[in-house]
DNA sequence: AAATTATAACACCTAAAGGTTACATATCGA
DNA sequence: TCGATATGTAACCTTTAGGTGTTATAATTT
């Protein structure tokens, strides 16, 4: 009966949304406030806030007229697990696979 | 002179470009072998690998008539670094943010 | 009660993402 | 050299992402 839940990889791929997710990891913040961090209208960041939530980044609760979001660092977990596999590679663990890290990252 | 490089985030965003990710985690792979893994076209994978070569997470060698793929896994540290970020919340180090990490999550 | 403020709910637009087919080019093996 | 194999790429299609503006509803303030 759930709806397809949202993948939290694709949730963090917007750069508007993961600056949203740094705000609402300092305070508790209502749409507005939100809004004002932003260049973009607001229904836009709504639209961001409902893909958030829908990933299970974030949690909101009504409080008279206001709509309060904050973070919800759980789903995260399953960034961090995958790029556990990872870490392997440039902690040069595996002296095989070596010449994965020694190159040049131009990055 | 660079073109615009592609984001890591975007590029790990996709779960087709995630399990390519994986597969040359292990070995060097050219394009068809990549491709037996998957059932959308050839093409689609070439598209996929083009976005991770822009985003510098997989390099190309050209060996013969084949284009050997492998992992580059040096951009994954972004990721990692903004993860780091969010690692104290769920560790519970703040006693102020507890209320965030308590609740029950159902993901 | 009236004006203001915060949010919700639509309808709509454009560009990009992700996919396809078709065709061209390059290399290998016999 | 010829056929099979590997890749490059152009053209196209459909869906979604990210954005807009407008209108409606609910709570607050004066």
């Amino acid at each position: 009966m759930s709806a397809a839940k949202q993948d939290v990889f694709q949730a963090i791929a917007d750069p508007t949304r993961r600056k949203v997710l740094e705000m609402l990891a300092k305070e508790e913040l209502p749409i507005t406030k939100i809004k004002e961090n932003f260049s973009v209208s607001r229904t836009a960041i709504v639209k961001h806030l409902h893909i958030l939530t829908e990933a299970n980044l974030v949690r909101s609760r009504k409080v008279g007229r206001e709509k309060l979001y904050v973070l919800h660092p759980g789903p995260l977990v399953e960034v961090r697990d995958w790029l556990n596999y990872y870490e392997q590679f440039w902690n040069n663990k595996l002296s095989m696979l070596k010449h994965l890290v020694e190159d040049d990252d131009q990055s």
